[in-house]
DNA sequence: GCCGAGAAGTGATTAGATCACTTGATATGT
DNA sequence: ACATATCAAGTGATCTAATCACTTCTCGGC
């Protein structure tokens, strides 16, 4: 029954020093200061801090160099994708990463249904199963069920690199961002949609389904676009 | 003059853990030894090994519950992307890589074509120019700069999330990885076909610089396929 | 002017103890 | 018998303070 964990000392730690690097004016290769100052700045002892640091280094944000220093990595002034215990990205880039799906996502349709048999397919329906029973019961879990077709799918084009991709992607979705996500999109439209493009898919139909996988993120993105001017 | 600086012993730590996780035979969700049992097993204190386990954790190779134990992660048999301290993907991989930028990289280049003013430009016309002055030079630095031209046209399209999805897949083609691509790739005529590339935005024809950037991923494809079988 | 030795600064690692949280077993009450 | 409360064991999180290893820059010798 437990919530989504409190968050932890280091936990806190992380994302203070990544304010520290993005409101204190750096740019990539400038040092930080030393595992001492730091620690001592935020009152915590060097191992604790060096946890902080080495997920900061295993995202690219800084990069730490025995004897040398601390130093800020190419990678902080970008998105950091698949990070759990980051969550960045704020409401203005939710459009841009729209764009990158509108991109990535209606090829990975096309590939789908070029390459998947009907056993494949089970997977895909009983996500889509799932979602139908969720569609008078609670938003959430409409929605959760929603991201969820988007992955299968990408699963089923059978290229991992572009799974993975598109899985950074709607994982960026979590925490905060999917509370903003939830205020914007519209889970039932969202749902019949979902179920024509499988239908493409199952018939086969690449071209269709790609087609069809384009203009449903671009309808989503019209629907933020529009309810972020005028809220409800 | 250093070289790629020694890998330290939590670097090597980290590795030893994915090994341990993968030849282990454990899937996600698989609860792992105590953070006690481990140190001991690999014969380090506590907050070295913490720090493994945190580099581990931000890539969602694992899954830390306080309290609980050390879990594998969902992300532990895909690919983890930007990490710098943890190289993964083998030769089988390489290709897959490639279709994952073939789907990603033409859009790219079209949308780079319709905004990119002439000033945009100038980063794109520098990078061709330092590959042009290594034509006669040596392999790994036309190979590098061949890599940034893709790394810069991909900044031009403007959408910061899939500017850092191609530099994360880019990225991968680091370290032991990028030894096995300049074993494959054909340099010279990579930089031709950039030429090519470079003008079809410059002229804001976007349908072929689509078409051409298309072509040239699927001409290395076809050379590391080729290669690939039959070695020089 | 060049270069090598050394000092200062910085990250890497160690050691064991203590605190905080989760989980399942046990006991208790109805 | 079942549900609930309590507690103990196991596990991660953090602290403490000192030492080792590496880099960099300065300064002296040639």
């Amino acid at each position: 029954m437990s919530e989504v964990a409190r968050p932890t000392l280091s936990d806190a730690l992380t994302e203070r020093m990544l304010e520290l690097i993005r409101t204190g004016g750096h740019r990539p290769g400038d040092r930080l200061p030393s595992t001492r100052e730091l620690s001592q700045r935020f009152a915590v002892t060097t191992p604790t801090l060096r946890e902080a640091l080495r997920r900061l280094e295993a995202t690219g944000a800084i990069e730490m160099r025995h004897g040398s220093g601390i130093y800020v990595g190419a990678a902080i002034e970008r998105l950091v994708l698949p990070n759990p215990n980051m969550r960045e990205i704020h409401a203005v880039q939710l459009l841009e990463l729209l764009d990158a799906r509108i991109v990535i996502e209606p090829p990975l349709a096309a590939m789908a249904a070029e390459r998947a048999g009907q056993e494949e397919l089970a997977p895909l329906k009983q996500v889509l199963d799932e979602a139908g029973r969720h569609l008078r019961g609670e938003d959430a879990e409409l929605h959760d069920a929603n991201m969820t077709f988007h992955r299968a799918t990408a699963r089923l084009a059978g290229n991992s690199v572009l799974h993975e991709v598109v899985d950074s992607l709607l994982t960026v979705h979590g925490p905060e961002q999917r509370e903003i996500l939830q205020i914007f999109d519209d889970r039932r439209r969202d749902y019949e949609e979902h179920v024509a493009i499988l239908a493409a898919i199952e018939a086969r139909d690449a071209a269709r389904a790609e087609e069809l996988m384009r203009s449903h993120l671009a309808d989503v993105k019209t629907v933020i676009e529009h309810r972020m001017r005028s809220p409800r």
